[in-house]
DNA sequence: AGGGAATGCGTTTTT
DNA sequence: CGCATTCCCT
């Protein structure tokens, strides 16, 4: 019991020991919630909860990773024998395991298979094709996301058309209808349908009676980031006992674009009367400048609560801001500093660049793999994503969903059946096909029927194996002329091994669908390159937030829409990415951008950091000669502010410039 | 049907 | 620049 509570705060240990009734944890950046949560878990088991009865959500498989191993070492250490752990994972994760056992009562199929938002893409674009409606590109891009949007406000297609006052969103409404049921043919569910037929579910009374019984206690971490459906979905399992603990920071909401509402954090005690509230304020990542600088940074918000984040981590060195010339020099910044730290002794692993777009990776990439700078990207592409892992996808797919289209169409004509558009459409018309079509399609059909018939009897990896020695998959693969095909063909092995860890096709593909590109991990010491988004929940010693430009950070969108919560949205993104820094914060911008088109734009300083600099300043720094370019050794930083209440901030520039045209800056790079 | 060249366009963030 | 889509030729 000592074990449980020991090395706690005050306020930290209240949270572990109040086990029952409504609590809202509000816990700021690095104020231990996570330690909080899982020494609140481990006392629940203490105290005779059965770890099964215990349901703990979270956002990303990462921090549901990070809350099991934690879990689990803290309950080794107290109890002997084997440890079980409660039921824990994602929304989403746990919406998939319960529709796949109780997904019946709301019409599902067993075999459901996930699309990803690629598959939802694919689909969207065949019936756009199919039905001729006439979008604009940007509109084009922009369907998925909206119906997308309506779906997570639990708004159908009817609703959406019904409340369409735009061409546009008629045609959206019109859409979505067509997709709904396409998805519902092809055996599908997407992402936001997890969420919604979970919710679907529990207005089954004896399935909703079933998981109010079994689950005597529910931990919602992030609360600040659930959106409506997900809001529902929680009001509805919560049972008389009213043991419902949720743990979040109005200050660090960045997904109000997917949906997410944080008033439910704020309305959270007129929801649950009588709540305990504890509010965890005492950071213990950050060091006093850097906490400083991150706290004037969201004070600019207006929409926000009042609190205070403090530290006893008083000495320290001050936050750099510093204004270079191009994205190039920044990463030449970047890369120097990190070679300076590393000659004296850090690791590459105590680094973190975090920008605001994934194509921001880019000169850093380039400049790293120069210098030999090992780093990991995190982000992007996932792995899953690659189209050669995405064909084999497909196919399993087919084994599971021979209904689905979206996989279908994917996957007949690879390798290279001689089955074109043409055919497909004659095929999906019950048209006979003839010639070397036919005899591609029923070799297609006949691999897809024979490896059905082993599903029940072999393993995922036993399947995706044969599947692709079957296919000669390989071989075709490095018959192309992609100076790729190597990669691919590992990639494609990787996958069939990756299948291994699973027993049952089902759960390995459904798996695969959940799996973010952010839970990749490498296992070297690295620099960590990453969104500002990624970020959430981790923490290095020294970080570089880059990129504060105006139209890239605040983005060009917000910018222009001068959305006025959008934009305090992104303030609380720089206020996550700061406050990931433990001692040494370092953020950047640059004086110029070059385009796609080679053009180079002068951009200004992102406004989000007017806070940390003297009034008098802006104009000493706005009106630098551009036509300089900086000298990459060394780096020269000059304090310009002196006068500052406290040494937190250091703004540093370079003025050690020598002239050179932008063709030249730009060339290494481009 | 399918390869290859030409074109054109891109900028959020993710479960 | 790099990718995705389209067009044109075989």
């Amino acid at each position: 019991m000592d074990k449980i509570l020991e090395g706690l705060n005050p306020e930290q240990r209240r949270a572990v020991e109040t086990l029952s009734g409504p609590m809202l944890i509000l816990a700021g950046a690095g104020s231990g919630k996570t330690k909080t949560l899982t020494h609140r878990v481990a006392n629940l088991i203490a105290h005779r909860v059965e770890p099964w009865r215990i349901l703990a959500v979270t956002f990303t498989n990462k921090a549901a990773r990070e809350m099991k191993d934690r879990t689990l070492r803290l309950l080794e250490t107290l109890q002997t024998g084997k440890v079980q752990l409660p039921y824990m994972g994602t929304f989403h994760g746990i919406a998939l395991h319960i529709l796949r056992m109780d997904g019946e009562a709301v019409g599902l199929n067993k075999n459901f298979i996930i699309y990803d938002a690629d598959d939802r893409r694919l689909l969207l674009k065949n019936i756009i094709k199919t039905n001729g409606f006439e979008l604009s590109k940007s509109q084009y891009r922009d369907v998925g996301d909206d119906i997308s949007g309506a779906k997570n406000q639990n708004i159908s297609a009817d609703e959406y058309l019904a409340q369409a006052t735009t061409a546009y969103e008629q045609k959206v409404a019109q859409i979505y209808r067509i997709y709904e049921q396409e998805r519902r043919q092809n055996g599908a569910l997407d992402f936001d349908d997890l969420l919604l037929y979970w919710l679907r579910l529990l207005d089954v009374e004896e399935v909703r009676e079933k998981y109010r019984r079994l689950f005597k206690h529910i931990l919602i971490d992030e609360y600040q980031d659930t959106n409506k459906i997900q809001y529902q979905i929680v009001r509805k399992l919560v049972n008389d006992e009213r043991n419902i603990c949720v743990v979040g920071d109005d200050w660090q909401s960045i997904y109000a674009w997917r949906g997410a509402d944080y008033q439910n954090i704020l309305n959270f005690e007129h929801d649950f009367k009588g709540a305990t509230v504890i509010k965890l304020e005492q950071n213990y990542r950050s060091t006093k400048p850097i906490l400083d600088a991150a706290n004037k940074v969201i004070k600019e918000n207006i929409n926000r609560t009042d609190k205070t984040i403090w530290t006893e981590s008083l000495n320290a060195t001050p936050v750099e801001v510093v204004r270079v010339y191009n994205q190039f020099e920044e990463a030449e910044f970047v890369a120097q500093t990190i070679a300076r730290e590393v000659a004296k002794g850090a690791s590459y692993g105590e680094f973190a660049i975090l920008y605001r777009m994934n194509m921001q990776s880019l000169p850093f990439e380039k400049l790293f793999t120069q210098k030999q700078i090992p780093y990991k990207l995190v982000g992007g592409q996932r792995f899953y994503d690659r189209a050669e892992v995405k064909d084999v996808i497909a196919y399993l797919n087919l084994l599971v969903a021979p209904q689905d289209k979206v996989s279908f169409m994917r996957a007949v004509n690879v390798p290279t059946r001689g089955v074109g558009e043409r055919s497909l459409e004659k095929y999906f018309a019950g048209e006979q096909l003839s010639g070397k079509a036919g005899q591609g399609m029923h070799e297609f059909l006949e691999l897809l029927a024979d490896l059905r018939t082993k599903i029940a009897t072999s393993s995922p990896k036993e399947i995706a194996g044969e599947l692709v020695e079957r296919l000669h998959y390989l071989d075709y693969l490095k018959t192309g002329k992609d100076e790729r095909a190597d990669a691919r063909v590992a990639n494609v092995k990787a996958f069939v091994e990756e299948a291994g860890e699973y027993d049952n096709l089902e759960d390995f593909l459904g798996s695969l669908a959940l799996f973010a590109s952010s839970d990749e991990s490498v296992g070297m010491s690295a620099v960590t390159l990453m969104t500002m988004h990624a970020a959430k929940g981790l923490e290095w010693d020294e970080v570089f937030v880059v990129g504060l430009n105006e139209g890239t950070f605040p983005s060009k969108r917000v910018v222009m829409s001068g959305n006025e919560s959008d934009l305090e949205e992104e303030r609380r993104l720089l206020y996550v990415a700061m406050t990931r820094a433990r001692h040494k914060l370092y953020i950047t911008s640059h004086e110029k951008t070059k385009g796609f088109d080679g053009s180079v734009q002068r951009t200004e300083e992102s406004r989000f950091l007017r806070p940390l600099r003297q009034d008098d300043d802006l104009d000493d720094l706005g009106t630098q000669d551009f036509e300089q370019t900086w000298t990459p050794q060394p780096v020269k930083c000059s304090e310009i502010d002196d006068s500052m209440s406290s040494d937190e901030v250091q703004i540093c520039y370079d003025d050690d410039y020598s002239a050179s045209s932008d063709d030249e800056i730009f060339a290494d790079w481009a």
